[in-house]
DNA sequence: CCTTGACCTTCCCGTGACTGGAATCTTTAT
DNA sequence: ATAAAGATTCCAGTCACGGGAAGGTCAAGG
């Protein structure tokens, strides 16, 4: 399989394949004109890698992710310490998300929003 | 005052200052020495930005902000589509967090986090 | 056989918003 | 006089790619 097909088959940009070989994370062959030659080990860890990195893995933490994949002989909590960090780091992020979101949007009710200067929303931001 | 005075006063790195003037947000004076002086003006804008860095604007839209801010006769309600703009994207970004908690939680939930090799966490991120 | 167009290759630069570090002044304190 | 603290510029790196140039390869059509 050349790149142009697995990457419509896994949905991910060739681009993106490049880069993930030029880091390590996947080793496709090479034929003889110099064409990447994937094969289905290869389909498998990059759709493996599209989906972790859609849950919002690091690639440090896919490349993890990848080797225990690849153990056999992995305990499954090695894998679900990785998968709570990445859990906690969300939940971090939702927080702090919301925090900005009630802030502004108190910011935004307390706005005319009409065409008076007078504006609620830059004096929030000027000080406390 | 110099530039370590207002970093300390504003609570911004040094060199987020340095970088600020550079991208043009803030233009300090120099002295005779070379020195960055900055005065009451510089430091509300960079209060001002402070709080708009952290309530997730982006340096072009504080830029947006900043102009609104020092126009004494903008209407309030440009302001307010400045901020509503940025309440999407900040809902937009919790709910893709959320979706992805969800999907993580489910998985987490599933596995064992034992010493045996079998995962559904790693099956979850085989294929569907 | 030649050309066209699709596909592939490498390489380098740009993104956002800084952060770290090196090499070099200037000021301040002892 | 010297040492430490603080200032300056500049360069490089971060993360995970994306854009685009310059060029090699392949299949189809004339």
């Amino acid at each position: 399989m050349n790149i142009g097909e697995i990457a419509e088959q896994t949905g991910l940009p060739a681009k993106t394949i490049r880069y993930y070989e030029d880091i390590g994370l996947v080793t496709p062959q090479r034929g003889a004109n110099g064409y990447r030659v994937f094969r289905e080990t290869d389909a498998y860890k990059l759709t493996f890698l599209g989906r972790a990195r859609a849950l919002g893995f690091s690639i440090e933490q896919c490349r993890e992710l990848l080797a225990l994949w690849e153990d056999r002989s992995r305990a499954s909590a090695d894998v679900r310490a990785v998968a709570l960090g990445h859990l906690d780091d969300i939940e971090a992020k939702i927080s702090a998300l919301a925090a900005m979101r009630d802030t502004l949007a108190e910011l935004v009710q307390n706005c005319a929003g009409d065409d008076r200067p007078d504006c609620p929303i830059l004096k929030g931001l000027e000080g406390p």
